[in-house]
Parts: C-alpha cells; structure tokens; sequence
DNA sequence: CCTGAAAGTCAACAGTTGTAGACTTTTATA
DNA sequence: TATAAAAGTCTACAACTGTTGACTTTCAGG
C-alpha cells in the first residue's frame, strides 16, 4: 500500500529532476530508473508511458496555490519563485525548464498549454489596469530573459555576479516592464 | 569540381534549417538528408559527423561582419538582425536557434562558446561608458525575452499582434536596458 | 574511345531508445 | 501457515540513431 508510493514518488523526483535540467527529448526512462535506484519497466506500471510520467512532473512543478491565494500578490509571488536562491541558483529552475520544453517536438505544445493554464491566465486574471496583457508579456519576458542570459546564455556580467547584484538588475527590468504605459512610464 | 560545392550547400542549408528549428539532438541525418534531397552518408563525406556538419551551420549562422565594421553601430546591427521580418516572424530565427541549443548536452558548450567568440565579445569590446557589461547583458535579456515570450511560449499578448507593435515593444525594453547606471536611467 | 578520379548509392553495423510480457519475490490477509 | 494480490525483476522486441566500407555511376582529360 505505502511501498508503491515511495517508488512512484522516487521515479517522479528523478524525472523531475531530469526533464528540468536536460530536458524531455534529452533524457531516457533508464537514466531516470537508475538515478531513482528503481527498474525501468516500473515507470510503465505507474506512469504508463515516458509522455505520462512527463505529464505528471508538470502537473506537479506547476501546482503553485500562491497564485490563486487573494492575500499575496501574484506578480510578487511569481518573483519570489523565479528568484528564490534556493532554485534560482540550481539547474532545478522553473524558467530553465519551460525554455527547454516549450520547443521540444513532443511535449512543446502540452508545455505550453499547461503554462498558460496554470500560471499565464490566473496572473493575467488578476492583474489589472490598461495594457494589463501587454504588461504582463513584457514582465515575462524580463523574468525570463534574464534567466537565460544569467543561466543559459552564462554571460560573465551575470554570471560573475553576486544574487543580490543579480537580482536588483532582474528588479530593474520588471519594474520596466510593469510601468509600461502607466503613468510611471519611464521617458527617455 | 562545382557539382559537390552545390550538394554540400544543399546539405548545410537543410542542415541550418533543422537545426535551428528543432535543435541538435532533435534533428537526424536522415532527416537533413531527406529534406536536402541527398544521400545520408554524403554527411559524412563532406562533413566527417553529424557535430562537423553542426559547427559548420554554426559558423555560418554566426558570421556577422556588420558588428566588426566601424560605421555601424553594434548593438543597431544586432537589434536589426534580431528584429528583422525576414528571420524574426520566421522558426529560422537566431534567437530561438540559441535558446534550444545553448542548452543541449552535447552541443550547448560549443553554441556558448562560439556566440560569446562571434557575437559577445566583439560587441562587448566596442561599448563603452559606465557598466557597460551590465547594459549589454540586460541588453541580451530584453532581445531574448521578448523572443522567448513571443516565439517560444507564444504568449497571446505578443502572438496576436503585429510586428510593429512587437517592435516598439521591445525597443521599450531594450531602451531601458541600455539606459542602465547612466544619467538618464529612469526612476519609478 | 579509354581511363581514372570524383561523386553518389546501398546495405549493414553496433548502440540506444520506449515498451511489453512473462516471470519471481514480497507482503498482507484470512 | 496458506493464498492471492501487490510489487518488483528480467528478457526481448522493433524502431531508430550515427557511422562505415564496399560498390556503382558520372564525367572530364588524354
């Protein structure tokens, strides 16, 4: 009764953990049975199939209840999860793993959706104003931009930086973003 | 004498296509070769291994003269190139070529290294004034985020728009990146 | 026309992948 | 303890991958 669900929850940690970092085309079940110290032929037990064990690690990766709690501030919450030291810093990234994914060949589209789903539209739900769409793109593309330079991309003036230095330019960016066409618009 | 010049072009054009599109370990010889109108083992001939025909399709893509000549400014150069109808609206677009590959176990090292080689350090080198490594490093952030928001996760506020709208988008952003520890940073 | 190099074709290789099925071991219940 | 379900193991499969070497075709120079 227990003893299936530590093995189910050891594959979907190691999975996890793999399709976040090398993503889903670049990773095989057997890597991830090893890693999880468990047979491959169990992942076909309890996950049916390698797109299913992937679907259940994005479920997962993606259950964030801040965002539908009216007590935070959702813009703030996304911040607080793209730059928390304690994944931000680790391949274990949410940013790294949507830009891997969402341009594979077999799950870009289920990424996608699943993003739009689960973050994308609750934030645009509760955010307010005029171009509160456009805004919320343009924040998006702050966050993730410079994620990518920062993680992907290694360029030394992000790299060679310390989190705090990091994260006072990422603040800069979205503070950008969230002002345009607001009366704080910044002129130039 | 002229005949294999053109089959092997057929073979890097094909090659570059796939390979930006989809990403290294996404994209078979066959496949290049099917869509090349070739023969599988001409790769090898021409390009001894599938990373020989790679880094060749690299160093094409990456042969940017504009950024070494003086009476150009870089980062005008750069913006144009990645702003560029022709390639932006296209999958056979620089950025979306970087993010898949930049990241791929077995080419990632390479595309990182060749980028910061062509593309990084000419720019760096021609920038000047205070932070100047910190204003282009926001500088990629803002170009690849805005890239990444409309392309790869195709968010509807930057998806259902047109390109000129796009654009004065992100030149809001890349404004405010270059503007960065300078006199006329904008303040909130 | 003959000849030899250039160009292209074909089949096969060893390795890896996701998946399925038959099997054995473990565990809980009666 | 006996028994049946649960959990885990092992082997094999077909498909696909990059790469190689032997072969055939093409074609220009003597």
């Amino acid at each position: 009764m227990v003893k299936s669900q530590i093995t189910r929850q050891k594959l979907l940690d190691a999975a996890t953990q793999a399709f976040w970092d090398a993503g889903y085309s670049n990773t095989s079940l057997r890597q991830i049975a090893q890693a999880a110290e468990v047979d491959v032929a169990l992942v076909s037990r309890y996950f049916g199939s390698k797109l299913g064990l992937f679907t259940a690690a994005l479920e997962a990766g993606f259950a964030w209840p801040e965002l539908h709690d009216p007590d935070i501030d959702p813009v703030a919450a996304i911040i607080a999860k793209f730059t928390d030291p304690a994944t931000e810093d680790h391949k274990f990234s949410t940013t790294r793993m949507i830009i891997i994914n969402a341009n594979d060949p077999q799950v870009g589209d289920l990424v996608r959706t699943t993003l739009h789903n689960a973050i994308i539209a609750p934030l645009e739900r509760r955010m307010t104003g005029p171009h509160a769409a456009t805004r919320l793109a343009l924040f998006f593309a702050a966050i993730t931009g410079a994620s990518i330079v920062r993680h992907s991309l290694q360029l030394p003036a992000m790299v060679d930086t310390p989190v705090d230095t990091y994260k006072a330019q990422l603040n800069y960016l979205i503070k950008t973003a969230l002002a345009y066409g607001q009366d704080d618009t910044p002129t130039f």
